[in-house]
DNA sequence: TGAAATGTTGGGGCG
DNA sequence: ACGCCCCAACATTTC
């Protein structure tokens, strides 16, 4: 009997440490090939965006590199998944494939396609899970059915047996004979051709160990804060894990065990890596919420779609500091502080009226850490449309989200440096600043700043009474 | 994981 | 001393 050579498909699970299919191929026995398959086309509408893509090439470096520190390589290959597989299979003559699963619609269907193919090829094929807490159908109600209620979700997950603990990184990974041939990284054309990501540079270490440093960083001292300095933009008060989870480059496993080893002050935080779950939980259980809202009346609601404002929204040119500012730090560093995300995804559907799958698109295509299943909960959590969702007639106050918390304004001073000039009484309102301030500040507003795009008490009226409208059309379901 | 409008309470100024 | 009013502070309701 001839010995064994194992396929390793690489996704979203871009590191050595617990990973589970990895370590499974080592266990077998026999060769391992490490394998990356860029097919952006199966994953159909919502393949990764600019952003994500070069953060992906980033990971990928440095999956490359953790590779052949262990003697082992990265195969990369290009196209669609089966095809790809097969020929490598062809090439190779492997026995087994493992991979770690995927939750997105899309994925999710090719994936069992391919597992099928693959078996009835009479190969060994296994998948794990290497993204989530819990498996989206572990987390059943009484009755049976998916869970459309955070906390009674998150009771039920704390009630199952705990996340096992993180699978060492394999001792050896053993090479083939003959490697089969493998694309260039660069090859795939991830990065852009104009570099427009030096901010992201500056902001993140997008490798493994940079994964790593972020986690025991955040556990230390900021950990016993989180509660409190999570929603100040101005504080480094969240984890900034999101990027590393989405690609794998730290196991939310290792994330849960690190942090719960720091005893109570950890439940706060490990309730985000809930709602992470949650997200996942949803998508997989309402595949279509991507695209459509999961309270259907929600589909013919009045949106407005006005690209001026959709532009100056994007541009962080609304003329509300807050929701600029955080636009202003997406657009730089890929990143918006998830209490401005809030706030800027409200403004966008509920100020301007425009369809949140228009702000979805936008945080797709510019956030380093875009996630399907994080994206649509947040965005359908916005605008009121979707699961455990805040009301609709639930309006934010830019101007007061900002002196809550950004009492300082140094958040806003930092990504928008004409408004600098401005003390903490008005640099959350310029437009209500007196002349002889604006003046000695250096602001011409219009000019320098823009003035409010809309009014927030025309536009927070305009909401209620749209929605008002909207619900009498729609009794059943509004 | 709101904000605004409305209602209630209680202290103090004042006739 | 007492009632009245004002209004800030807080609570509740409504959107």
């Amino acid at each position: 009997m001839s010995k064994h050579i194992s396929l390793v498909w690489f996704r979203l699970d871009l590191r050595l440490e617990d990973q589970p299919a990895l370590s499974a191929a080592v266990r077998r026995g026999g060769e391992v090939i490490p394998v990356f398959i860029d097919s952006p086309q199966e994953e159909g509408r919502w393949a990764a965006g600019g952003a994500a893509l070069y953060w992906l090439h980033q990971a990928l470096a440095d999956l490359e590199a953790l590779l052949e520190k262990k003697n082992s390589r990265l195969i990369i290959r290009k196209g669609p998944a089966l095809e790809s597989l097969g020929q490598l299979i062809a090439e190779t003559g492997a026995d087994a494939v493992f991979w770690n699963r995927r939750y997105e619609p899309e994925l999710v269907k090719r994936d069992s396609l391919i597992k099928q193919a693959l078996k009835n090829k009479g190969l060994h094929v296994e998948t794990f899970n290497s993204a989530l807490l819990f498996e989206p159908w572990e987390v059943k109600t009484g009755s049976g059915t998916p869970f459309k209620v955070f906390t009674a979700f998150w009771n039920k997950c704390l009630a199952l047996p705990s996340p096992a603990e993180p699978l060492a990184v394999p001792g050896k990974i053993p090479s083939p004979s003959k490697w089969p041939a493998s694309l260039k990284l660069k090859d795939l054309g991830l990065e852009p051709r104009i570099d427009w990501a030096a901010g992201f540079r500056e902001s993140w270490d997008m490798t493994c160990g940079g994964a790593a440093k972020c986690l025991k960083d955040f556990s230390g001292e900021p950990l016993p804060r989180y509660l409190n300095d999570r929603d100040r933009p101005e504080l480094r008060g969240t984890s900034r894990l999101s990027p590393y989870l989405h690609f794998g480059q730290v196991s939310v496993r290792r994330a849960w065990h690190t942090i719960r080893k720091e005893g109570r002050s950890s439940s706060g935080y490990l309730r985000q890596l809930g709602w992470r779950d949650f997200a996942h939980h949803l998508l997989f259980h309402f595949p279509e919420t991507p695209d459509k809202p999961l309270r259907e009346a929600y589909a013919d609601f009045p949106w407005k779609n006005d690209n001026a404002l959709i532009k100056a929204w994007q541009t962080g040119k609304t003329g509300y500091p807050i929701v600029d500012a955080g636009m202003r730090e997406l657009w730089h560093t890929g990143w918006m502080h998830n209490r401005v995300r809030m706030v800027a995804a409200s403004f966008l559907v509920k100020h301007l009226l425009v369809p949140w799958q228009r702000g979805a698109e936008w945080f797709w295509d510019t956030l380093v850490d875009a996630d399907l299943a994080n994206n649509t909960l947040g965005w359908q959590w916005v605008a009121g449309c979707g699961a455990d969702a805040a009301p609709y007639f639930r309006v934010f106050n830019p101007v007061l989200q900002g002196e809550k918390f950004d009492p300082e304004g140094a958040y806003v001073r930092r990504w928008i440096p004409e408004l600098s000039g401005l003390g903490a009484k008005w640099i959350h309102r310029p437009w209500e600043a007196p002349a002889e301030i604006l003046f000695s500040a250096g602001i011409q507003l219009g000019k320098d700043y823009p003035k409010p795009v809309v009014d927030h008490e025309f536009a927070r009226r305009r909401t209620l009474a749209a929605y008002d409208t909207f619900k009498k059309q729609k009794p059943a379901e509004a």
